[in-house]
DNA sequence: CTACAAGCGGAGTGATCGCTCCGCTTTTCG
DNA sequence: CGAAAAGCGGAGCGATCACTCCGCTTGTAG
């Protein structure tokens, strides 16, 4: 909510040992949330971290809150690695922003899950939502893509992406690969026409709010 | 496990009202979880069937249990979808049998989760597969997919699917057509090379027996 | 019709979860 | 150094879940 602010309106500042601690459980949960998915208990992350379960508490005010953190981290370094893609030759940005970020998803898999249920006001999201819609115009331009395929069909795509991450996760974790190829290869031009609307802005909207 | 001796082994038969009972169960188990998925607890599929706990658990030994016989019938039914696909012309029956499999697993989304995690000896499975690895051959045969698509190609399809299915059931139920849509233009012959290893089939097998 | 096996509802049980509270420890700063 | 503020661990609380148990009801065979 209040992500502007957030260091200042904190008491001051928050002592040594008391940031160290929360370093840690950022990482603790990251590390047993991809192991065990989000049901892990709060009482595993504060052992791994090798802190009480009153220190999280402390630090987060819920456990919803601390899964919030480490989406807003996965979403600000999308927002970086789509930036990055910006820069590549002839149109290409679009397919290696598809390929890292798949990449980067499948490295931070338990937050996953709540990804994309984000406000779709969230600053990063904004970001990458914009830097996304001009990867893609300019993929257009090259005519590495066809004309139907529209913002929503890509994040449609990376739900798919996302699908195949989680499914294959502990027997293949590299399997996603493939399956991008084949939808990268149904994006290049000269296939038949989808045949479908793509969703609105307005759907996707819906899809992230929803809390569920 | 014993599912070829199920109807032998119970003792005798079941009284009329607890037959229509267990009818009434399955139904309002399929409702709820389509509703609020498999966290749905006993108690609320209970009250929709209109019957108490304990009858759900004179029917069915846990809820797992219940789970799993609706995963049954959804795998049966994919596996008719599939021999009614082999009839279709021209070697489009495997798109056929992907349009409609999409379509009968986005009206029946509550037990999707666990869809992929029965037994791969699961005599369903085997049928569907088998039927699968067929429309895939006649789809080549036609030059409708390009050669270097696997099965295990089209399991992952699936999945990535499922994902969309279950993403976007709220807001727009049907937005998977036109992800379809995309996938299969990724099938189609004179892509490039898709350059990544496709999934072995023991590697399906793995992710179908893991019970997460 | 009758007797009894089978079925029934739902309060109760134990396990598990997210979260709080408080007596003690550590850091910070004049 | 010393005092006060900040942080700490983890026992314990209430809520929720899957599941059981038992006194009453209902279907059915003879």
């Amino acid at each position: 909510m209040t992500q502007a602010s957030d260091v200042v309106s904190r008491p001051r500042q928050l002592r040594r040992d008391a940031a160290e601690n929360r370093e840690l459980l950022l990482a603790a949960a990251a590390q047993v949330f991809a192991e065990v998915g989000l049901g892990a208990g709060v009482e595993e992350i504060a052992r791994v971290a090798g802190v009480g379960v009153g220190t999280l508490y402390r630090r987060f005010p819920t456990k919803e809150a601390l899964i919030a953190e480490l989406v807003q981290d996965v979403l600000e370094k999308m927002s970086v690695l789509a930036e990055q893609a910006v820069a590549a030759p002839d149109g290409r940005g679009l397919e290696q922003f598809l390929e890292s970020s798949s990449a980067y998803q499948a490295e931070h898999r338990g937050c996953l899950p709540k990804l994309w249920h984000t406000s779709p006001d969230n600053e990063a999201v904004v970001r990458v939502r914009r830097t996304i819609a001009a990867l893609l115009a300019e993929a257009k331009r090259h005519g590495q893509v066809r004309e139907d395929i529209t913002a929503t069909d890509l994040t449609m795509l990376m739900w798919s992406i996302r699908g195949v991450i989680e499914t294959t996760r502990d027997v293949a974790p590299e399997a996603w690969r493939r399956h991008l190829a084949l939808l990268v290869a149904g994006l290049r031009p000269a296939g038949t026409p989808l045949g479908h609307r793509p969703l609105t802005r307005a759907q996707v909207d819906q899809v992230l709010a929803d809390p569920t």
